[in-house]
DNA sequence: GGCATTTGACCTTG
DNA sequence: CAAGGTCAAATGCC
């Protein structure tokens, strides 16, 4: 029985952008293939630190898959995902004209598998959302105590029928603690995603159709960012990307949305 | 009994 | 002042 836990990119709606768009998809063939090698790969192997190395090496594929589509989604600039978001409360919105808390590091997906991304949470408040239809749940890193990890997500059950259910998860800030099985900002891994069942099992647990999907979004915003290749050249490592949008934070709409 | 979740009150932000 | 975010006591589950 075969998942498929594709990471869709939310690609433009603009076909001009043609190559983008095969590019885009073969690098979601990349991923998915990774993913399975990790799902066939990883439990075969006794902990250790071959395991440890290939793990390193399969998220390093993940992080530049990520990285390239982000790149190319800087090109090709992605007004759809946008759109998508803001009329659903996604990436929580100006309401009438109201704004939002400001948040240092904030970025956010679109996931049927909210609580699959390799770290381990505690839920802390739910919250009903003027304009949303369902609650909003926020949770933070089991070490925030421990560790003093400053990481912090919302979960919100998007207002559509899509089935599986889809969730808009908005992160805030990186973790700090040395718990994580995984250091990317996003894992689409499903097969090994009993490692962090416990959290889940409780409050807001999606139903387990599949297939599983996490939605890549950027926001138009984003795209729009005029990069030189210098400030690119960051060793394939999306946390440098993450960085950089810190970085360029003068104005709180330089996100990176994923 | 311990732990996670729920929920209403309170706090913070814009 | 309204809306969103967090706290903490109450509650429920194992």
């Amino acid at each position: 029985m075969e998942e498929h836990s594709n990471l869709l990119v939310s690609t433009s709606t603009d076909l001009s952008h043609c190559d983008h768009h095969q590019a885009i998809k073969e690098i979601n063939e990349a991923h998915e293939l990774t993913r399975q090698l990790r799902a066939l790969l990883l439990p075969s192997l006794t902990a250790g630190s071959l395991a440890e190395l290939a793990r390193e090496i399969l998220d390093n594929i993940t992080k530049s898959c990520s990285l390239t589509v982000f790149l190319l989604q800087s090109g090709g600039h992605d007004h759809q995902a946008s759109k998508q978001l803001n009329g659903q409360g996604g990436r929580r919105p100006m309401l009438d004209g109201r704004k939002r808390r400001k948040s240092q590091n904030e970025w956010s997906i679109v996931t049927s598998v909210p609580y699959e991304d390799g770290h381990q949470w505690t839920k802390y408040g739910q919250k009903r959302i003027n304009s949303a239809k369902y609650p909003r749940s926020y949770h933070r890193c089991i070490y925030h105590k421990d560790q003093d990890c400053p990481a912090t997500k919302t979960v919100q059950k998007v207002d559509n029928d899509a089935d599986p259910p889809e969730f808009i998860v908005v992160y805030n800030m990186q973790h700090r603690c040395r718990s994580s099985d995984s250091h990317i900002p996003f894992v689409m891994e499903s097969a090994e995603a009993s490692l962090v069942k416990k959290n889940q099992s409780r409050a807001d647990t999606p139903s387990n159709g599949d297939p599983q999907m996490t939605h890549l979004l950027l926001s138009d915003e984003i795209s729009n960012v005029p990069l030189t290749p210098e400030q690119w050249n960051l060793d394939n490592d999306l946390d440098s990307v993450m960085s950089f949008f810190e970085f360029a934070d003068e104005d709180p709409f330089y996100k990176l949305w994923m």
